[in-house]
DNA sequence: GCTTCCTATCGACCATCATCGATACCAACT
DNA sequence: AGTTGGTATCGATGATGGTCGATAGGAAGC
């Protein structure tokens, strides 16, 4: 009930052609999902450390942990991170893949 | 009175150490200014055009002339758009400097 | 079994935002 | 000056979204 629920591919090209709606929408909820200063710092911290746990982010952000699942859980839903869960907790690390073609988007 | 409110730096690295939470903030900002369809459709169409007039938007976008207006002066907020009067026309065009700002971070 | 600990979901509150009609502003033209 | 036409601002409304306390789910250990 948690898997990724954009297509795999948010727009080729934001700068060459203009953009049909569907692509439009497409896109923009790839770009919501990047754009929260929360959901930001969890990318950096996670990209910085390779993987890292759930468990610390509460601590790390100053967000209550009802708070920082939500944002995990959009992040995931983007395509942007992966979760993987280790007994009873959860691991997350960034799709380069997501965050290539976020990158092709803006060439 | 409308100048862009960002600095020139939305943070050049989102991948390699973590954001504090002025850089996130600032990233947010921008990223926020793109993602909307109708802001990324914007955006493509004047980028594909080089430079595009206010004045075609409504119609083309099927958006009230007060939405087209806010949406522009976002992305000029942004430093994503730059605005040039001729005449009693508006002319936009895309900042090449902030694109690629967006896909160092991305790097 | 029960307890403990981590995470997700629920529900509510408050803030932000997209949208558009009405209106003001401004430049060009007569 | 008056008019026309393009754009920005104002004000209101409805929708979306961030936040967190309370609660539920689920895995490991006793």
């Amino acid at each position: 009930m948690s898997r990724p629920k954009t297509s795999p591919r948010p727009a080729d090209s934001l700068l060459s052609s203009p953009l049909s709606e569907e692509d439009a929408a497409e896109a923009a909820h790839v770009l919501k999902a990047l754009a929260d200063p929360v959901r930001l710092r969890l990318i950096s911290v996670i990209a910085a450390q390779g993987e890292a746990c759930a468990c610390d982010f509460p601590e790390l952000l100053g967000k209550a942990q009802p708070t920082v699942s939500h944002h995990l859980t959009q992040l995931v839903n983007a395509g942007i991170l992966q979760r993987e869960q280790r007994g009873k907790w959860a691991w997350f690390s960034v799709s380069d893949d997501r965050i290539a073609e976020l990158r092709a988007m803006l060439s």
